[in-house]
DNA sequence: CGGCCCTTTGACGGACGTCAAATAGCGTGG
DNA sequence: CCACGCTATTTGACGTCCGTCAAAGGGCCG
């Protein structure tokens, strides 16, 4: 998955125009690759450069001091790693790479400036804003009040919307770099209970995952289970 | 529980300056109170005016279509509702007193169009902003990945932190007009555990509770839970 | 070929949910 | 003042969803 311009999705378009027409000098990114399994940056870690992902996939978790591990979001090509880094240099989360990862970062300051000079750009970052706030609290709905299943196919479903959305699903395929691990920390279970519920999806025909991709064999029985119960 | 001059909090001194020394004619609010158990607003209902709560506690919640129920955050004097409807009139959420409510309304537009024009105004919303992601993202992990001990243990600091920080809190001693299903509802537990963990807790004399007031007892105690395991 | 990571499966255990009943508190109205 | 109805809390018995532990097999890469 690549999105070949490099930037992209809601609040670059407006950061990009504003660097071409208005301040040729300020929003110039650097770019940056890394591969899977490393981390952009730690919790805690203080950021001048806010990271936007321009390729493959990565996480932004926290951990706990005895290691249990909860994935807040899994970032996609086009998202901003955290609006709160335009506020607050001092990163919440860890952000590690699931594939290898392009990515570019723009200055805190800059951006700061240029989103009360121009108000296109803010409008642009209060919608990332809101979307980043609505998928914070279904996240914290699924883990306070559904079951597994419900978790597992809400995971999909909503993965599926993000790139499908960014033209990165063809059809019900799509790419799932994800190992049952990452899903397991990010619907609060364990791998083997991930197992379980998805050899289940498996022989249910809901969803076929080979090779890395993800098939939905059957959407229908999918948003079904989401209502369920 | 009550602050005197009504008007509070971070992001309200600012809008209450702006308002006083630059534009007396925006920014007014209007005053509204409501009793126990009644709704601010519901999901889905627009919001032209922003709700900020100056007397009493409020939840903010969502329900599913099968009545399964996650209160998101406990909303204190001095509260925004959400900094989502800055943005986005369509509330995310319902909220609902759990004591007698008073609070004020202000006029989005006008909130939104003050917020590029002062900038100082701007930081004190980004500052609200980010702790509110903050506060949602820390609900994930409490939900994701810690028991139900270390879930309650943990919501009760929290609210004597917030209390405390806004001179709410007594000592050791605080306002706690919360039932057991609002606790049950804002960790993902049943009514029927939070009763057994809370008796717990009393037996272990590390909180008391009676007549609407929480005292900690034992406040090392209290965070050692919060850290085990 | 050997080592590592990932996945799967089974047996078992535990944390928490469900169901049910008893008690207490509290406001309302006769 | 008592009767009542409602809501909240507590407790016990039991059930279940999911975690833990363990072992085995597969895939990938050096």
């Amino acid at each position: 998955m690549h999105y070949v311009s490099g930037l992209w999705v809601q609040l670059v378009p407006a950061m990009v125009q504003v660097a071409q027409e208005r301040s040729p000098t300020i929003l110039q990114p650097s770019e940056h690759t890394i591969p899977a399994r490393r981390y952009i940056c730690r919790e805690g870690e203080l950021l001048e450069d806010i990271p936007i992902i321009c390729r493959g996939w990565a996480t932004s978790e926290m951990t706990l001091s005895d290691g249990r591990r909860q994935i807040l979001t899994f970032l996609l090509p086009g998202d901003i790693v955290s609006t709160v880094l335009m506020f607050d240099p001092a990163s919440q989360y860890s952000v590690e790479a699931i594939t290898e990862v392009r990515y570019r970062t723009f200055k805190r300051t800059e951006i700061k400036a240029a989103l009360l000079k121009y108000s296109d750009l803010f409008n642009n970052l209060s919608r990332v804003w809101v979307e980043e706030k609505m998928q914070a609290d279904q996240l914290a709905i699924d883990l306070g009040r559904r079951t597994a299943d419900e978790r597992i196919a809400r995971l999909i479903l909503s993965l599926r919307d993000r790139l499908a959305r960014r033209g990165f699903a063809r059809g019900l395929l799509m790419d799932f770099p994800l190992r049952q691990h990452h899903i397991a920390d990010a619907t609060g279970l364990t791998v083997v209970h991930v197992s379980r519920v998805l050899s289940e999806f498996r022989r249910a025909g809901l969803v076929e995952i080979n090779d890395r991709s993800l098939t939905i064999a059957d959407l229908t029985g999918l948003r079904r289970i989401t209502n369920m119960r």
